[in-house]
RNA sequence: CGCGGGGUGGAGCAGUCUGGUAGCUCGUCGGGCUCAUAACCCGAAGGUCGCGGGUUCGAAUCCCGCCCCCGCUACCA
């Protein structure tokens, strides 16, 4: 089976933050699982480098648009190694390839019928030069930014019949209840639908940095619609001399934040419709991740800095705390208070040290060497049902509970560890028999805990399944079994702590 | 105004769809252990699950009303 997985396309006009690292991630771990079941994955990531807001600022400085892009474009690019980030793919929008795919597709929406030639007309403000809504011109018709009189503005624009597709989006969310998740999110996108759509504009003549309408040169696409094409324009042309689009096409996860809902839940199928393509099957909605109880951006600066985080700790400890702390789906809030905090306490006392003990158990007692004895039958039952339910939560997209139900077993190793009071048995050469299966049981079920935390942590659990000589991340092996692991070697603190 | 989300022991959260002894982490208090990154484990205290009605043998969970907080209300990406 093939599996497609996309992050949002960041807008190269802003710096990389912690909100792009937290789609990327969780993008990441969901390519990385499905890898591990042997699926035929594709993990896509990109840039959106069109529309007014880059010209505008390529203007400031003086340079062409594309040379902007150009020079933004690879803190994004190198955003993704950083975070230890699989993708396959980095998509531009402003890649020659996808422009002319994209054109492609949105001729196809024309001639379908479903774009016609109309005039925008809104209130205008010239300082922002940028229309203003109705509400937000209010009674007085002020802009709300530079409190300035709006004046009333028309521009021809081609609109796309977004109205023609509310009966067939209510029966998409109706036969697909899981097409916009999580539940509070489909109740949000499909209330939207509800309330009545209205016809958006497609393109813009007032500027040209954007992908050119094939039909009319005058005018560039609004963003937003070219853009959205990526997830699709992407798979023609990531891998030289093959079209992966059949193989790949309809992708099964698009990952996004809230802020995109609308467009991604609401325009992007209706698009598809349009050009005759199949859909996605999920949009899997995340939430903001918050500074305290604000909203993280400007004001509240970069309380929490992802690099300065990677930069000391790691990337790991980064893609851990943010899948760890926050619930998937929901707003959360993040602080260096509780980066250190789990941090410490889980990454680096009860895992790191877990598997410190373990590992230092075998060499002190059995010569480094992971005797070949029969598991502690309860305690496999208990680690061997982790991977389905892995499995099952991530299939939901639900990655804040499998993380749980892994976590779960890294306590459960550390009370076996209690239980079983190896260095007790040690003492008694009668109990020698003992001793073997205890320490087979433990090192047996953290190398499956390390199979199953590899998409999460990816180079932690590589270190961990190196020092057990298994370094096999399949699936499939995540369950204990005897006699697979033999001479072991020495491990480094896999979460050392900060000097104090 | 409309729509969506939230209000659960000191803090942060899960559980609400598919009613059935209120759960997790942190913090506090007490105890155990010594293999380990001064790590680990056990126990205890602490909640009328925002408020008021209703349905039910039974409601944090379903229904109605209300209060408070947040977001969205469409062409900025």
């Amino acid at each position: 089976m093939s599996f497609y997985v996309t992050t949002p396309i960041y807008y190269v006009n802003a710096a990389p933050h912690l909100g792009h690292a937290y789609s990327s991630i969780a993008a990441d771990v969901l390519a990385r699982h499905m890898r591990q079941r042997g699926e035929d994955v594709f993990f896509l990531t990109g840039t959106d480098e069109h529309g007014e807001p880059v010209a505008l600022a390529a203007e400031r400085e003086g340079v062409t648009p594309q040379e902007l892009v150009d020079r933004n474009a690879p803190r994004f690019i190198d955003l993704m190694p950083r975070l230890n980030a699989s993708n396959d793919f980095f998509i531009r929008t402003s890649d020659p390839e996808h422009e002319a795919k994209s054109q492609e597709v949105l001729a196809r929406i024309r001639d379908n019928g479903y774009v016609y030639e109309g005039v925008y007309e809104g209130w205008y403000c010239p300082r922002c030069a940028d229309f203003k809504t109705d509400a937000e011109a209010g009674d007085d018709n002020l802009c709300p930014i530079h409190m300035l009189p709006l004046t009333r503005e028309k521009e021809d624009n081609y609109f796309f019949r977004l109205s023609a597709f509310q009966d067939d989006l209510i029966r998409l969310y109706d036969e697909q209840p899981d097409f916009v998740m999580p539940r509070h999110r489909y109740n949000e996108a499909r209330s939207f639908i509800e309330s009545g759509l209205q016809d958006v504009s497609l393109s813009r003549s007032t500027f040209t940095w954007g992908v050119p309408v094939p039909w009319d040169d005058r005018h560039v696409f609004y963003v937003w619609f070219e853009a959205l094409l990526n997830y699709y324009t992407a798979l023609s042309y990531a891998k030289p001399g093959e079209d992966l689009t059949d193989r790949f096409w309809p992708a099964q996860c698009h990952v996004i934040g809230k802020d995109i809902l609308k467009f991604h839940t609401v325009f992007w199928p209706a698009m598809l419709m349009a050009a005759g393509l199949p859909l996605p099957e999920h949009v899997f909605v995340h939430g903001f991740l918050l500074i305290g109880k604000d909203k993280m951006g400007k004001s509240a600066g970069n309380a929490i800095d992802p690099f300065a985080i990677m930069d000391q700790y790691g990337a790991d400890a980064l893609r851990y705390y943010l899948m760890r702390e926050v619930s998937f789906g929901h707003d959360g809030s993040v602080s260096m208070e509780g980066f250190a905090a789990r941090y410490e306490s889980e990454l680096a006392n009860e895992l790191g040290n877990l598997a410190s003990r373990t590992i230092a158990m075998v060499h002190r007692y059995r010569d480094g060497t992971v005797p070949d004895a029969a598991l502690d039958a309860e305690l496999a039952a208990e680690i061997d049902a982790t991977a389905g339910e892995v499995s099952a939560l991530l299939d939901r997209v639900d990655l804040s509970s499998a993380l749980d139900a892994i976590w779960q077993r890294v306590r459960r190793l550390n009370r076996y560890v209690e239980e079983q009071a190896p260095w007790t048995l040690a003492k008694d050469a009668q109990r020698a028999g003992e001793l073997d299966t205890v320490l087979a049981s433990l090192t047996e079920g953290l190398r499956t805990i390390a199979v199953l935390l590899h998409p999460w942590i990816p180079h932690s659990a590589g270190t961990l399944l190196h020092a057990l000589g298994a370094p096999e991340l399949e699936f499939e092996g995540a369950r204990m079994q005897r006699g697979r692991l033999g001479a072991i070697s020495a491990l480094e603190q896999l979460f050392p702590k900060p000097q104090a």
